[in-house]
DNA sequence: CTGTTAGCGCCTTCAA
DNA sequence: TTGAAGGCGCTAACAG
């Protein structure tokens, strides 16, 4: 009972489109267009048989064709490092919140990097082949010259093409030196043309200009990672503590550098002497943000100064894995070792012992990386956020033992 | 200095074309998509030229225009109903690891219904707009009888248009009946056609047969939910509990409703008596699947049977949180008062006590649904996997205490 | 192996 | 307010 295309009723799991609409309903495509965007007046008799045809036929827009005709899609990438990670999913969770509604709402997905930089990339591509209305990158990233450098290019190059870039819970982007070309670039012609023209126009005639010239608009939220280290090491330091093991990401990772940063601020400012730096390097073991890692990050680290009273982890899983090893050596917490982390997920404070914790903004985060993404919001000065961060005191923390021999 | 479109240098951010590149490598469009797409011989020679082509361009594929082009799509997407949950993030990280990776590899988002089926409808009309290659719904899912039928309408009808859908966590869909149209469907016409035909062979002549006749494929992969169930109240009740509280997902949700009918038939088991489900009735408390929940549920269940010896939770957060109740009232764990949760995610080896639960294979689940989106894995028999679950003991629970006068 | 030629399904000027 | 016509950028037959 197959109809041909053209038939009013349209069978079978067969394609209806957006002229099979029109048929049904006897006007012509453009208004069918017309309807289904709603920008632009059309009669409201027309309007309901086109409605009602579109629900007859079950008619479903080529999301492939529009975004080719209007050159524009409704496509939102928000890669994370961690999809198992609350952390992320928190933050994930409220940038999809925030973009999934309202008129101009998108689909918000999101892409699991795994913490590699070079998944970031490929995500990248995937999602500039898709010509994405906004990317979202979301946690720290690598500081490695190269990868930052092509992560750099590439954001730039998508940025240039229209894509809106907001970086979440990462510094900002260092500035775009356009002074060479990509590797392997020229290399058959042997021509250089290296030469920037009308850099005030914005338009030149220049060879591979994907810079977009001024800012091209690729905005920061960050959280202070730095303060909030520098807030809980003092709260340490506060309660007496001398002998702080720190935990800390991985190396060469922005978080992991800003936190550090933040660590020593506090200590050097308690000791003022002539090398404040000295223990904290002794007392700093890198590790990953996972409970095992936090598990035995805590080992190395009772090795390398059983005298520790306290313990600071990267995050609230790692500080739980934290709480285990200290308990496995015998060690109460806070009695022997105070434990602290990051993130207050929302499990921390139920935690045992409640977890005290820097707490990171994620769902604000999130929110305002959406509106930013979306254009809902105006850009901010500097094209910078930074959200403050704020220290969680909970049972987990308290003075060191009295010095005795331990 | 702007050349015209096909002139040998693209300038500026304007978009770079596969004409372009064609051009600037001296070849035909055809050449090059051929040369990108790889699914066709050409030249060494050419292939290089037109690689470096690329680069010097720095040319991306529109997809669009290409998924318009093929009719195909490199979109796939997975649902979840929170993101935010480790549970849903290990599954959905095994998803995207799998379909990530191989020459079809593709583009994994991840989508956060946030538990609303009609977040979930809406999420699916997204992707079929963007016809997508396949869709994996995750978790469980709900029974309410509209929505459940919008659902599997919506299903059918991207499955017949050639999307691969694979449900993970919940049960097969009910199989398609088309007794009836959509709603709103006749209603201009006034004609009924409520016969269904030719039920065997599962094809009639009928309008709007959308279903892809014989199973379009829907595939399932599920967790043996009510077997795992089943055993975790044994285990109970084989150390000698009989007042079990049972904390459970929210009402109307399959998964709910699956271990509900494990618990029963464990207790059924051991209590053949007259009226052996009235007890686990009182004793059943729904809540959702955080932490909160499953402290506030206990708490509930305390009120209740003040004198309950075990709780049962949703999930291992939600068993942390009935951990923290329990304590919170003076009771030990698991000396009073066992607890065991289900999903076994990394954390709950390492929490206090180290959670006994009923581990659901994630990533296996995860992989596999992966692998059967992309159709690498053959089609199982029935159409449907499921994935043993199993009970993992460790050292929180044991033996109720003697029954004194508590 | 490579070029030429039609569309893919929709949006968007233009003209009516 | 509506219709007609061209093109978005790419792929997939077909020739050569």
């Amino acid at each position: 009972m197959t109809t041909a295309r053209n038939g009013t009723r349209h069978t079978g799991p067969g394609p209806v489109r957006l002229a099979d609409v029109a048929t049904h309903a006897g006007v012509s495509p453009a208004t069918v267009s017309r309807v289904l965007n709603g920008n632009y007046p059309v009669a409201e008799t027309t309007r309901h048989r086109v409605l009602r045809s579109v629900q007859d036929l079950g008619y479903v827009t080529h999301g492939p064709a529009a975004a080719l005709a209007a050159s524009s899609s409704d496509l939102l990438g928000v890669l994370v490092n961690d999809i198992a990670d609350p952390f992320f999913g928190l933050l994930a969770g409220a940038v999809q919140q925030e973009t999934g509604t309202g008129p101009d709402r998108k689909l918000a997905v999101v892409c699991n990097t795994a913490g590699a930089p070079e998944r970031e990339l490929e995500y990248l591509t995937l999602l500039h082949r898709q010509r994405a209305t906004a990317v979202v990158l979301t946690g720290g990233t690598t500081e490695a010259d190269t990868l930052r450098t092509a992560l750099a290019t590439h954001l730039h190059r998508l940025a240039a093409t229209g894509t809106r870039i907001v970086q979440c819970g990462r510094p900002p982007l260092p500035p775009e030196h356009d002074d060479d070309d990509r590797p392997g670039n020229n290399a058959r012609t042997g021509t250089d043309h290296h030469h920037r023209s009308h850099p005030g126009t914005g338009h030149d005639g220049t060879s591979h200009d994907r810079t977009g010239h001024d800012g091209t608009g690729i905005l920061t939220v960050d959280f202070a990672h730095r303060n909030g280290a520098r807030r809980l090491t003092e709260h340490l330091t506060d309660l007496g503590h001398r002998r702080i093991g720190c935990l800390t990401g991985p190396p060469g990772r922005t978080t992991t550098t800003q936190r550090l940063a933040g660590h020593r601020d506090a200590l050097t400012a308690r000791h003022p002497g002539p090398d404040p730096a000295a223990d904290p390097g002794r007392l700093t073991v890198h590790a990953a943000y996972d409970r095992t890692s936090g598990y035995h990050g805590t080992l190395e680290l009772l090795r390398r100064d059983p005298h520790l009273t306290a313990v600071i982890a990267p995050n609230d899983t790692a500080a739980l894995g934290a709480c285990a090893a200290l308990r496995d050596q015998g060690l109460r917490i806070p009695h022997d070792v105070s434990v602290a982390g990051f993130d207050d997920l929302p499990c921390s404070a139920d935690a045992w012992p409640p977890l005290t914790t820097v707490r990171l903004p994620l769902t604000e985060a999130g929110t305002l990386a959406g509106r930013l993404a979306l254009g809902r919001s105006p850009t901010p000065p500097g094209a910078t956020v930074t959200l403050p961060t704020r220290l969680i005191v909970r049972a987990s923390t308290a003075p060191p033992p009295p010095a005795h021999d331990r």
